[in-house]
DNA sequence: ATAGGGTTAG
């Protein structure tokens, strides 16, 4: 019936000029010579006959399938011709050019169809209503869907998908109840609602309030797990579901590749009925993940298609490990960049201090949204330019790229994450002008900034002012705290969300094992995580068991914390090594923390700060022999150790420090000042510990090395320039060095001064010859 | 036979 709407045909401009019947086949001959495969080609001539006799409705619907054929090759321009040129058509006609250009992101010339078109159908509301919702404009999308003279269950279907899209759970979910029809998509709808918002019991609650759902369902279930890093209940999904399609196994491949699980992604992988472009990206960036990069480039060249994202997710890995040439010789040989390759560029380049660069892959991008504007922000900043990161803050504003909320929550997790106090604090001064200050998105964007510029306090007085807490708000306090070493605060605050009627996740639980580890609650831990999957159903992960091994471990009760590792369901990962080689060493184990590190070897053997650990550990036993095979090692496997450095931020500038730095304009009386700092501190006992040097050398010789740390350089600095009564803060890339540690432990005494250091596992806050980690971390 | 709504990777 619907095919024969000839209705619209009657209005056709082209109608006037009269085009015989057999001018449009011949068009369509001409279409299929120059575009279609031979075998098309070859049917058309045996059908040319009929072709030619009537201009009838088969004609049409062979004119719509050429359309179709183009806009799914993505000429629009020739699918035009064709319509152009078409006497007749039928309202399929009209929604195939709709839908065509929205495929090809082409919104405007889409809408023109639409608002030109002179009999809309069902469909063609449908179609632009998703258009809208697929340009982000969900405003319009619901007052087409209010205009529409009627609505089907895809109509309904289309909208509930819209809301849910951006956020609006709960009236996704008032559609799905209104709605007077719904079918199994509908349900699959809600369901997505749930999972794309984070709202995983619900989901999870009303998969279980029904029997058979399609696969597409199951799978949706099982990404949200993914997305939300819960593994095991994605595995048990996996294990259950009674069909499995292409999706089923690559979402498994990814919660596989992504929990660090690379020989289980690798056999799922070879198990696979069918795989794709997403099979192999999920093993290319699991492998990349994992920092096992010439594994992933090995897969990536075998790829027998690659698309935008496994060329970035390469090229991401190269970055990641500073391989800046490789990733810009691929990014030059890449032929389908897209925003997200140029934004990984630029970032690269800015992380490497390569501003320049950065600025001028940003000035010749076609397109930026924006990350692109955080990640420039963010380069200048991190360089020591926040005068320039700043105009091009107020630059972006003139861009055009929307000051929303997001944009906001963008650049705050870039100061956030190379800890730009002063960038951070002139960012809320904006976020509070533009009133977004209560919100809980932007809230939770400028706690967490404040928790990773080692501001605590700051960060509690803004998670006190977000009106709505929501469990990333109540997530990010809880660790910042427990990060910070205030373990009490951290079980105080999570006490607080209980009462509030919040119901705490993995994340919330990781927060409350740690703070338990820290403070030394040995019984709470252990009756917390016994009691978190009968309370709120979270299965531990690792990273729980991790928390539990160091929370014995630093106890001393080492053979409980093996225990524990035996009983964990899954293989332990270098993390959870990492915590029992930490005990070990605490209690002079020497063999159990041998065993730790070779595991950790086997595991990551990229990894180069366990090579450095694992020389520590020899040498401070005097096994020389043994650290000289370590060097041996690194250099065979090529691992390079990471060089440490140390900044920290003077009056809107960010001054870096590495070992043995003499670059610095100050640096004579840097050196100056440590030295007279040295004798101050062995007056009052301190003894550099040099055992923990990495190299076999005379006495004297050890304690010149280590007194040129770049943390220490840069805590004398910015005692040196930071007024007194402020605190000082120094963040560090990698651990901070256990002699360090003690050093600066007197410092803080000597010069009456709180120091605050981030290094690359957490906060600590000396103050009084103490710090807030318990000489454990 | 041709057009519309739901799931996966950075």
């Amino acid at each position: 019936m619907r095919f024969r709407q000839l209705q619209s045909a009657i209005s056709c401009p082209f109608r006037a000029r009269k085009l015989s019947s057999s001018s449009i086949n011949v068009q369509i001959k001409q279409c299929n010579n120059r575009n279609l495969s031979k075998p098309v080609r070859k049917k058309s001539i045996k059908k040319q006959k009929a072709e030619h006799r009537v201009n009838s409705d088969s004609d049409i619907v062979k004119c719509n399938i050429a359309i179709t054929k183009y806009m799914r090759n993505g000429q629009f321009d020739a699918a035009l011709q064709l319509f152009n040129s078409m006497a007749r058509k039928t309202s399929v006609t009209w929604n195939t050019m709709i839908s065509g250009y929205l495929s090809n992101d082409q919104f405007e010339l889409a809408k023109k169809v639409f608002d030109k078109m002179p009999q809309r159908d069902l469909v063609s509301w449908n179609v632009m209503i998703s258009g809208y919702i697929k340009n982000k404009n969900l405003g319009a999308a619901k007052m087409l869907f209010d205009q529409m003279p009627e609505r089907d269950v895809v109509s309904w279907n289309a909208i509930l998908s819209g809301y849910a899209q951006n956020g609006y759970v709960d009236e996704a979910r008032r559609i799905f109840y209104e709605m007077p029809v719904r079918n199994e998509i509908s349900w699959n709808g809600i369901l997505a609602a749930y999972v794309q918002n984070g709202r995983l019991e619900e989901a999870s609650r009303l998969f279980e309030s029904k029997g058979s759902w399609p696969v597409v369902s199951w799978n949706c279930l099982m990404g949200g797990y993914l997305k939300k890093r819960r593994y095991v209940e994605a595995r048990c999904v996996f294990n259950t579901m009674p069909v499995r399609d292409k999706v089923s196994w690559n979402t498994m491949i990814s919660c596989y590749a992504q929990n660090g699980e690379m020989q289980a992604a690798r056999k799922l992988f070879d198990e696979s009925p069918v795989r794709d472009v997403f099979t192999w990206t999920a093993m290319v960036s699991g492998y990349v993940q994992n920092g096992m990069l010439d594994e992933a480039r090995r897969v990536f060249d075998k790829m027998p298609e690659k698309n935008a994202v496994s060329w970035n997710a390469m090229i991401a890995g190269y970055v990641q490990c500073k391989r800046v040439d490789l990733a810009r010789e691929l990014f030059e040989a890449m032929p389908c960049r897209n925003i997200s390759s140029w934004n990984t560029m630029i970032t690269c380049y800015a992380q490497n201090g390569d501003v320049s660069r950065a600025r001028s892959l940003f000035d010749r991008m076609p397109h930026r949204d924006c990350i692109s504007w955080a990640a420039i922000i963010g380069g200048y900043a991190q360089n020591g330019d926040s005068e320039e990161a700043l105009r091009m803050f107020v630059e972006m504003k003139r861009d055009g790229e929307r000051m929303n909320r997001s944009s906001f929550t963008c650049v705050l997790s870039t100061c956030a994450d190379i800890a730009s106090l002063e960038l951070g604090k002139q960012i809320h001064g904006r976020v509070v002008k533009a009133g977004f200050e209560s919100g809980c998105y932007v809230g939770n964007a400028l706690l967490a900034m404040y928790c990773k510029c080692g501001c605590i306090e700051e960060a509690y007085d803004v998670f006190k002012e977000i009106e709505e807490k929501d469990l990333i708000s109540w997530n990010t306090m809880i660790n910042g705290y427990a990060r910070h070493g205030f373990g009490f605060e951290a079980l105080q605050l999570f006490e607080a969300m209980e009462r509030a009627g919040i119901r705490p996740d993995d994340v919330t639980m990781v927060g409350v094992l740690s703070a338990c580890s820290h403070t030394g609650l040995i019984d709470t831990g252990t009756a917390y995580f016994d009691s978190m999957t009968q309370d709120y159903g979270i299965i531990a992960n690792s990273k729980h068991y991790t928390c539990m091994i160091d929370l014995l471990g630093r106890a001393g009760r080492l053979d409980d914390a093996q225990k524990l590792m035996k009983d964990m369901p899954f293989e332990a990962d270098a993390a959870t090594w990492g915590a029992l080689l930490g005990a070990s060493r605490m209690h002079g184990n020497a063999a159990l923390g041998e065993k730790a590190a070779e595991m950790i070897f086997a595991l990551e053997p990229w990894n180069a700060g366990m090579y450095v650990l694992l020389s520590n550990l020899y040498a401070s036993s005097g096994r020389w022999p043994d650290v000289g095979k370590m060097r041996l090692k690194m250099r065979d496997t090529g691992v390079k150790k990471v060089p440490g450095y140390s900044w920290v931020e003077v009056q809107n500038k960010i001054h870096t420090f590495s070992v043995g730095d003499s670059t610095h304009p100050e640096s004579h009386r840097i050196y100056a000042f440590l030295e007279e700092l040295d004798l101050r501190m062995k007056h009052e006992g301190y003894v550099s510990s040099t055992k923990l040097v990495l190299h076999d050398v005379e006495e004297e010789e050890k304690e010149h090395m280590l007194r040129y740390h770049s943390e220490k350089l840069a805590v004398a600095f910015a005692i040196l320039n930071i007024p007194t009564g402020r605190p000082i803060r120094v963040i560090k890339n990698l651990r901070v060095c256990e002699d360090c540690h003690t050093a600066i432990k007197y410092i803080s005494k000597i010069v009456g001064r709180l120091i605050i250091v981030r290094d690359s596992n957490r906060f600590h806050h000396f103050g009084g010859g103490v710090c807030t980690c318990g000489d454990y971390w």
